[in-house]
RNA sequence: GGUCGGAUGGCCGAGAGGCGAGGCUCAGGACUGCAAAUCCUGCUACACGGGUUCAAAUCCCGUUCCGACCUCCA
């Protein structure tokens, strides 16, 4: 176990240590959302992947510039508002702010800068210039911009193809491609469609143009993690490395891909309909617990999305918050957030978040015991190593981002209930049992928990 | 056809040559007036067939099954 952190690298399949390009900071582009639908949680899966990996390099003390698009147009978008009957760009702006709802819900940081392909038309025209100058991009005249695969000199590093074994594409138009495997960086405007001018004719960005563009404007020739979902490899990624090296650029040092959610043992797809949406999700288990269930799973493997795996996680992590709240209580002062060794060296070993939870699991043993043995120091330090590692994971119950929303009745039910336990404890003190029993059962009727403690009763509303 | 993954206990889910990950569920115990919460104990698993090795869930060969990508999917 090495004491820095050790990264997965899809471009060679190796775990090695991490070296930023300079040193003390950290460039991440992270290929977030077509907008054209709700977001599902494999969707936001990537989301809380990527941001674990921000948080963590973070806590290792690199200044992190992240930078996670938003493509807001495309064919889908297109489709979606003749579907709706929205214009495109209402589109696009309304399921932008689905996904910033969902991540939000979710803790997910803001990125530091978050591109629209829209907003960066120019820095890809100036791409397209640069690609077509050198010889490896070229126009027909039928207004599309095609990138000359075979004018590489490398290509499909990342999925370990051979171009000559790709399947050729059924709807391959040959009356204009050089290659059938040539891909569009810029597609004509069809009549009804939005389009930028450009040098080559009206026209709107190919889907991989714009990721090369933006993290080039943002990141610059050189930076050190591209991430993304497992499915962008090919072609997505193939193609944004093609755009870039061709430029002349080095671009992303570190390629990392989180894997799908599925659901029967597959991807999942709209075809599952609407229930596996954040929105729907949020309805049955908070924001927190659905994202300690998609964070749980280490990020290369695939995560089998179940009800009851959801419920049984949420479970789980109601017993780490629970020793929070009771530490908190007991120690009558803020936890304090610490890194334990197992923890940092679970995190550094390619972020084994599942390793890393058995940790917290010791951890809140030790601390519970600590209660029971009223050993505050020992109590005090495994808290805030169980907060701190909640801290990194995005889910510490402390997070006013969890907070809930402001309870005006706050008081006035913290008054009734201790109002009813004083009425239990002066029935249990003079052996009443079946007084103070049907107390508590009235209680935990209304959803009221009742413990009773060496430090006296307790109680929790769910 | 090409490329890439996966199969671990009742369930979820790590591990990647040797010390029973962890969680959930269930059973028993401690504590409690009874509970709840907590702690302790138990439930000894690695798809199949060969092989390498003192030692294999882990390495090698083969097989079966499941999945992903192959031109706009996280």
């Amino acid at each position: 176990m090495s004491a820095d952190l050790q990264l997965f690298n899809t471009a060679d399949r190796k775990v090695s240590t991490f070296k930023p390009l300079t040193p003390g900071k950290v460039g991440i582009y992270l290929c977030g959302a077509t907008v054209q639908a709700p977001p599902h949680i494999g969707h936001i899966r990537s989301g809380v992947n990527f941001d674990i990996l921000r948080r963590w390099l973070i806590a290792s003390e690199y200044d992190v510039t992240f930078i996670r698009n938003v493509t807001d147009i495309d064919d889908k978008i297109l489709h979606k508002a003749v579907h709706e009957e929205m214009p495109w760009w209402a589109v696009a702006m309304k399921y932008e702010r689905a996904f910033c709802d969902a991540y939000a819900a979710l803790n997910v940081l803001p990125p530091t800068y978050e591109p629209l392909a829209t907003g960066h038309i120019s820095q890809m025209i100036e791409l397209m210039e640069l690609l077509i100058s050198r010889g490896h991009a070229y126009a027909p005249g039928n207004g599309d911009v095609y990138l000359d695969v075979r004018s590489l000199s490398s290509y499909l590093t990342l999925s370990n193809q051979k171009l000559d074994d790709l399947q050729p594409a059924e709807d391959a138009d040959l009356t204009h491609k050089k290659d059938p495997r040539d891909f569009a960086l810029w597609k004509a405007a069809k009549p009804g469609d939005p389009s930028w001018p450009t040098p080559w004719g009206a026209g709107r960005p190919g889907w991989h143009l714009e990721c090369s563009a933006m993290a080039h404007a943002y990141l610059g020739e050189a930076f050190d993690i591209h991430g993304g979902g497992l499915d962008l490899i090919f072609p997505h990624h193939e193609n944004e490395i093609a755009q870039s090296q061709s430029a002349g650029w080095q671009f992303a040092n570190i390629w990392m891909h989180n894997a799908w959610v599925t659901t029967s043992g597959e991807k999942m797809s709209k075809s599952l309909g609407n229930s596996l949406q954040v929105q729907e999700l949020l309805k049955k288990v908070r924001g927190i617990e659905l994202r300690w269930y998609l964070g749980s799973a280490h990020y290369r493997s695939m995560l089998e999305f179940s009800f009851e795996a959801l419920e049984e996680s949420s479970v789980n992590f109601r017993r780490i918050e629970g020793f929070l709240i009771r530490a908190a209580e007991i120690l009558g002062s803020e936890i304090g957030k610490t890194i334990s060794p197992e923890f940092k060296a679970a995190m550094n070993d390619d972020l084994a978040v599942p390793t890393a939870l058995a940790n917290i699991s010791e951890l809140v043993k030790t601390g519970n015991s600590a209660i029971t043995a009223n050993d505050k120091k020992e109590l005090a330090a495994a808290a805030s190593d169980v907060r701190g590692a909640l801290a990194i994971l995005g889910c510490d119950p402390f997070d006013p981002v969890f907070a809930t929303s402001g309870n005006d009745k706050k008081e006035l039910l913290d008054g009734l209930v201790s109002l009813a336990l004083e009425q239990r404890t002066s029935a249990r003190e003079r052996k009443d049992f079946a007084a103070s029993d049907l107390i508590r059962d009235s209680l935990t009727k209304l959803g009221i928990t009742i413990e009773d403690t060496a430090n006296g009763t307790r109680w929790t509303a769910n």
